[in-house]
DNA sequence: AGAATAGTGTCTATGAGACAGTATGAG
DNA sequence: CTCATACTGTCTCATAGACACTATTCT
């Protein structure tokens, strides 16, 4: 078969898949609307749509994330508003993932604050924001939610397992947690958000030696608040420094 | 737009590209292949082709990698044989990265040991190991070659720099750098791989007490050899551990 | 006062880097 | 013999983890 034989390639749909994350009331929570079609018509699934004829993958990304939260994303450098971070996941292409046609999603990862309402163009019932947790859960619905969620559709929640262990592993080695915190933040309200993605508790004091410790991490930015009660805490920003040397440590177990 | 109206999404060629890379001769290598039509005629590219119509990604790029070096390769788990790492990249989606039509490539990591042939399906000046530094060098060819390889068609030349980096760095904090060893390999022969991929010169004395004392990262196999020279070495297989805990450290600069 | 959170200091164990010194082969 | 490589041991410095202690607010 000679290379790019215009007749001699199966024709493909190419679709965008959003992991969204964020931390609400101390747990890691992802992006979820609600399938108003079959297949798997009523189930939650990850937002998504197709990439467009001239449209790069990346753009498609962000335009999907935009019409589903109102957020903007900047895919690479430091956060110059309330935007997110958008980063490449992976790409799922198994020929029997989607029933009806052969689709293939390139998954994308967006790590953002918790302050925005969670949708701005669609309609409240159908996008919410639900703990990964209740999401990934057997299909036997262990968790107690107050409305079922998971099992995903499509193969969404192994996209989202995927998404979630990135977020895990990239706060290790990068400053990215600060991607889930406003855009001045205290060192405790960053340690909770590590301890949210990570599930674990961290010891306050180490922690603040740590983050404070490592250059370019945090910028003081001389304001405190007492948003947290006690002792009012110093506010700083996100430094320039993207890669952390040497890195956070998830504790083991 | 409703979701899945069939005639609504642009069509679009899928692709996989293969970023092959092994150690030969204290330097890391890629594999390339020689174009022999336009676009790019007679420039050199990774190997690469078409996902066929009812094909997993990863089954593609194990497809194309047994065509264009019979090498078999295992995308997950420990090498049974001699066989090849191989795993996701990334996806590559420029709307104008091929002129002809819009074409969407996932890109694949292959890790693979130096001995085998560098082909078995296509005609030998086609397909060569060369470099990665010669095949990244600037377009004015300040690197010295036999034969010029840079630069590469399309965005191959950012698509290698991409798996370059991810195989520098996962050899940091997993066990993947065996996968550029044979079956059977000396403490110094890993650290040979090493010091190619990362391009740094490593103390040997405490290289050798950093991987022997990983629970889980070699077994000995009980023989030894002199193919080094010198005292003769240990034999090692890979063990099970799949995660370096702590990991190997990356020298600075 | 008591509770809650912020922040500092101190000790210890672990591990990385530097490097002395020994072991065992090939020529 | 020399040379090359393999391997062991020892010292020092950086840092993570544990945790005592102080600081500053709110109720």
């Amino acid at each position: 078969m000679p290379p790019y034989d215009l007749s001699a390639f199966p024709p493909f749909a190419v679709t965008v898949d959003l992991v969204v994350l964020t931390v609400r009331r101390h747990a890691l929570c992802a992006l979820a609307v609600r399938r108003g079609e079959p297949p798997y018509q009523g189930r939650w699934a990850l937002p998504g749509g197709f990439v467009r004829a001239d449209e790069d993958l990346e753009a498609a990304a962000a335009r999907e994330l935009a019409e589903e939260t109102g957020l903007h994303a900047h895919p690479t450098g430091p956060p110059p508003a309330n935007g997110a971070h958008l980063e490449q996941l992976a790409t799922y292409g198994d020929p029997k993932r989607d029933p009806r046609m052969r689709v293939v999603s390139v998954a994308h990862l967006v790590l953002a604050p918790d302050l925005p309402a969670p949708r701005a163009g669609g309609d409240a019932r159908s996008v919410r924001w639900a703990p990964v947790d209740a999401l990934l859960a057997p299909e036997t619905g262990l968790v107690r939610d107050e409305e079922q969620t998971a099992p995903l559709a499509f193969d969404h929640a192994r996209i989202l397992a995927d998404g979630v262990e990135r977020a895990r592993s990239k706060i290790e080695y990068s400053s990215l947690a600060t991607a889930f915190c406003p855009q001045e933040f205290t060192v405790g309200e960053l340690r909770r958000v590590y301890e949210a993605v990570w599930g674990v508790a961290l010891d306050p004091r180490n922690f603040h030696r740590k983050v404070t410790g490592t250059p370019g991490f945090l910028v003081p930015t001389g304001g405190t608040t007492t948003r947290q009660g006690g002792r009012p805490a110093q506010l700083f920003r996100a430094g320039g420094a993207t890669v952390l040397n040497p890195p956070m440590l998830r504790p083991e177990i």
